[in-house]
DNA sequence: GTGATAATTGAGATTGAATCTCAATATCAA
DNA sequence: TTGATATTGAGATTCAATCTCAATTATCAC
């Protein structure tokens, strides 16, 4: 059984909810994506293979989802939330290429020792972040202006 | 007459716009708030004080004030976006208590030389960021619990 | 002034993501 | 099998935000 499984069928149980077909095929369906998507996309994508869904148990087991910490949301500041793993990843920041909207992703450890500072600081008793950096990618930039 | 509506006047004149009474009624309601506001406050506000407007005006003006540099959209991942002056305040990020909503401002110039060197780092051209840290402010612990 | 031209407004309609409702089903433990 | 509880989905609802468009107002050339 896959790890994403095993976390979310333990997850239910622990709440008294139960693992059921329409819960199965939303965890799949999430987790063949490895990009930052959205809920209409996946509703679209089990409805392309004909497995039964709604829209309402779409949105209610993403919560679930997030809940049970596979998923996070991430805001890009769009009309719609998206969503990505947090099974397999480490925590990163992203780049958001105001051009073409290309997500890149990115870690650095001395964000991470920043962040600490800054609670410190500012006596905040911080638990995550979101760092955004909006701007041109190199692709858009296109190898000539700078 | 004030900076803010020297910059919005110039910025009109100088894209064949007029500015007319609902624009400076919406102007000077924002510019009266110091926090972070959303456009439905400052309709409500404004109607209040029985002064003429609707809501397409709102929206159109708050548009234009972040066109011409006066404002700035803030995302806090609620229902609905923020807004916040530029004029006057210097760059800041934010920290978002979970508990109480409360939203604490702060500066840190080392923040802005990572964000130099991640941008070098990862050869992206970047224009602004964003970083909210969500955490647990002061009050809110009570002084007692860490 | 006068009229042509363009900008503006606001009431109300529309959009669209997200949430909610509730009757019909499914699941599970005893 | 039975009763308690959880689940589902079609469709309604919410709500911020945007759009429509006819009526109004400002601006400019003559
Ligand atoms: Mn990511
Ligand atoms: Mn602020
Ligand atoms: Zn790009
Ligand atoms: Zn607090």
């Amino acid at each position: 059984m896959r790890p994403e499984e095993r976390i979310f069928r333990n997850f239910l149980v622990s709440r008294d909810l139960r693992f059921t077909p329409e819960r199965e095929v939303v965890l799949q369906e999430a987790f063949q994506r490895h990009d930052h998507f959205e809920a209409e996309e996946l509703l679209s994508s089990i409805r392309k293979k004909r497995k039964r869904t709604s829209r309402a148990t779409i949105y209610r087991t993403l919560e679930l989802l997030v809940q049970c910490g596979l998923l996070e949301v991430v805001d890009f500041g769009g009309s719609s939330q998206h969503y990505e793993h947090v099974l397999g990843h480490q925590h990163h920041d992203h780049l958001v290429c105001e051009r073409c909207g290309r997500i890149i992703e990115f870690t650095h450890r001395k964000l991470e020792k920043l962040k600490e500072r800054i609670c410190q600081e500012m006596d905040f008793d911080g638990r995550f972040h979101t760092l955004k950096i909006f701007g041109i990618c190199e692709r858009c930039r296109g190898d000539s202006q700078r």
